[in-house]
DNA sequence: TTGAAAGCGCTAACAC
DNA sequence: GTGTTAGCGCTTTCAA
């Protein structure tokens, strides 16, 4: 810029003002400089230095978005979506979205450091499976936005995971199921916890029989679900509830080889509603949320947030039943 | 800093010195100091800044991401194998990966003073269907590594496509097809037109009667295309060949529709054998090639060329035949 | 072993 | 309408 202001025979802050407007939006330079000043710059190949003003006015337009610990995985549907609709929303909001994904290896204070070094204004946070503590970094000083779980103390994105659980619970029951098998997430937290704990008391207000199981974090069917699905067929379980859609993909999948027609000898239902983008071989019964909608806001939340506006705690989005032909 | 520097009772250099190393390695600071240093850093909760480095050293750690001219889809199996692997490599060497997705609406102007900020260091480039023209951008100083598509004078990770396609054409002419449809992609960028012209080329030397379509750019079918599937028996191709896995998917779904069953009426085979993380209905006949490792050679160039390394201008990897059920 | 000076690129606040 | 000053947080060069 110093070049600029040279080539235009100006001051250097003549020619910031003349290219990016003064304070309090007053006139500052004549119509004749900013011509100048505009010419020199288109002369020279002017850009402004991000960097520069970033550090000058401790802002980078640039948030940040994590997913906890293990490193992001773009090809899971769900996080594929979000951040499809993280993207577009920072893109509206001219800022520039940067992809946190921490490894099993990586210590608490790392992260927190990485975090907090001032390279974002905020953060976009997708709790996962195995995110590490993060009291320091919700302690500290910079905005977050939970998405899909909440945290507290924390502004938080929801979809009515009750209301979706009690859909299907109903649904199912209604389809004359008694005895379900609940595939749970291995971790515990508010969301899907809520999931569970909507289904179960639903599913046993209305007589079911519910087992609880757990499939190992990605979703593969464990030893012991098997032996439960393969039971005699008075005894099994005739209906399975996933906590999330890939699982119930993944059971799917399995079906066959376990000599399970669905939905004839087993009833399989999700919980999230994304669609792949290749469609899958079943079609599934599920509950869809408005996920993007659920991104978007997180990111007009955080905005607020960085203009020091006051924003709702917790943000409810509603669900509804897809009934497909899985159950 | 200033604060660590007098808690401890030095001078902002001193402790600058006593947290990162000085220049050439020499031990400047005493052990004593570095401690008194270390423990006010601790105690004060000490994090560097970030922009301040990059302003300083002018290197930001954050390379990006760009895929031209459609908001970048993490949707599309391709894009998220890419980006999955990416972040992976970047992580490994402490870089940020920031996301730059375009739209129509923005100029190339905008585009190019966004990339030229100084807020990233360098740049990956997954040329896409509807890049704007970037000889701005890559006349300029920023290093930049091009993926999958070969781009005059950038330093380019491709995959074999004309062996590719020779294999498909070979394994095609070999099940007997001799009327055979190639579904183009839309747009005209090197690695496409090398996998529609070797397909030809080969397809043509075994006899082939070869007929070019382009569905949209999404990959949906056109009227003509239908046409053409929906005519008599002795006329219709047996065998369509599609650029990308995505638009042989898209052509799979419709298929029962049409009144043809795969691969019994019609034959139909991929290009890029990218498995989306939820099988779909059909397992694909197409061509594998290695694009974790494409991104992560992509990555490691990019680093190379960031250290002032002289890099190999084209970088190619060996593709296969994968046999599915659809041919 | 430590401190002082200078500068990375930019702009709010204040003179003139 | 324009120029001067000062400072965002840090580090390299040089002098003590």
């Amino acid at each position: 810029m110093s070049d600029v202001a040279r080539l235009a025979g100006v001051n250097r802050v003549t020619a910031s003002v003349a290219l990016n407007g003064s304070p309090r939006g007053g006139t500052r330079v004549s119509e004749a400089t900013r011509q100048r000043v505009l010419k020199a710059a288109r002369e020279l190949g002017y850009t402004p230095s991000a960097i520069a003003l970033a550090l000058r006015n401790q802002r980078t337009n640039i948030i940040g978005f994590y997913t906890g610990h293990e490193r992001l995985n773009t090809h899971d549907p769900f996080t594929a979506t979000v951040l499809n609709s993280l993207q577009a929303c920072c893109h509206k909001h001219r800022q520039d979205l940067l992809m946190f994904g921490s490894y099993e290896r990586d210590s608490v204070e790392e992260i927190y450091a990485s975090l907090s070094s001032g390279k974002i204004d905020g953060l976009i946070f997708l709790p996962s499976p195995r995110s590490p503590e993060m009291d320091q970094l919700l302690d500290s000083h910079l905005p977050v936005v939970a998405i899909a779980n909440s945290v507290p103390n924390v502004v938080s994105v929801l979809v009515d995971d009750e209301s979706g659980s009690h859909l299907l619970a109903q649904y199912l029951a209604q389809k004359g199921h008694r005895r379900v098998m609940y595939r749970a997430d291995t971790d515990d937290h508010a969301s899907t916890r809520c999931r569970q704990d909507a289904f179960i008391k639903t599913g046993k207000t209305l007589g079911m029989d519910i087992v609880v199981t757990h499939g190992d974090w990605e979703g593969n069917l464990q030893p012991e679900e098997i032996a439960l699905l393969t039971s005699p067929p008075g005894l099994r379980p005739t209906a399975v509830a996933c906590w999330l859609d890939l699982h119930a993909y993944f059971l799917l999948d399995q079906c066959p080889r376990l000599g399970l027609q669905v939905p004839r000898d087993l009833a399989v239902v999700g919980f999230d509603g994304i669609l792949p983008r290749i469609r899958p071989a079943h079609s599934l019964t599920t509950i869809r949320a408005p996920w993007a909608a659920v991104a978007e806001t997180a990111v007009d939340l955080l905005m607020a947030l960085l203009n020091g506006e006051d924003v709702a705690q917790k943000t409810v989005f509603p669900v509804e039943l897809v009934i497909g032909e899985t159950a």
